[in-house]
DNA sequence: CGTATTTGACCAGCGC
DNA sequence: GCGCTGGTCAAATACG
């Protein structure tokens, strides 16, 4: 079950390109253009600075650590909502918990200088096509939550992204996505979308 | 057959 | 020191 295969071809799942960090804000628009009108959903954007302001759904249920500062604006044909979260190493570092590997003793803890950001997203499916491929590697049921959250990892072999997925308890219709660390890689579904674009700037260019 | 998902076990930080 | 909890591993399983 490749839930980013699912999506990309199913009308009802929305897309939501946040290739890297830095150009999260830049998804936004990115997503206009990209998503089809009309979809069911809404993300949540919270922005990068913490922001004081909390967003309408709960955030404690995310381990208590993401801000949100909800800044609503349509997107999508104005039928969606978006808002970002973002966590910033101290927000993650209060929020959420610890982490641990397995044998490797790979704790990024002390040093733990990945970028966290936090997204909200109204949505039916627990998957985001965000243009990234993912392999789920494990789940787990949270306290607090009905629902369980999934860890999912970026396939590309250089590429040690990580996002997780949980649903809110206060609001099933929210889906949490939280990813760690910078894709090092261009995003696929990103630049398949780009191409013919591209081809046509270059004809132009050439005239 | 290759790849992705599921799921139970394991590990380690934190709070008491 | 112990138990709880969250994050990850890895074998088994499912799927295309």
């Amino acid at each position: 079950m490749d839930g980013l295969e699912a999506a990309a071809g199913d009308q009802q799942h929305g897309r939501l390109l946040i290739p890297q960090l830095p150009a999260a804000y830049l998804a936004s628009s990115s997503m206009a253009a990209l998503s089809p009108a009309g979809d069911d959903w809404a993300s949540s954007l919270i922005l990068p600075d913490g922001g004081s302001a909390a967003a309408g759904v709960g955030e404690d249920d995310l381990g208590g650590g993401v801000m949100a500062a909800a800044a609503e604006e349509s997107s999508c044909g104005g039928s969606s909502t978006v808002t970002s979260s973002g966590v910033t190493e101290a927000a993650a570092a209060a929020a959420t918990t610890t982490r641990r590997g397995r044998g490797n003793g790979k704790k990024a803890g002390g040093g733990g200088r990945t970028p966290r950001f936090a997204f909200h997203t109204r949505s039916e499916n627990d998957i985001l096509d965000d243009g990234y491929r993912w392999r789920k590697y494990g789940q787990k049921a949270v306290k607090n939550s009905d629902f369980p959250r999934s860890y999912y990892r970026c396939t590309h072999h250089t590429c040690n992204v990580k996002k997780q997925v949980q649903r809110l308890a206060k609001d099933r219709g929210i889906v949490v996505t939280t990813y760690e660390g910078v894709h090092n890689h261009p995003c696929e579904k990103l630049m398949e979308a780009l191409s013919p674009i591209l081809r046509q700037l270059q004809l132009l260019s050439q005239l």
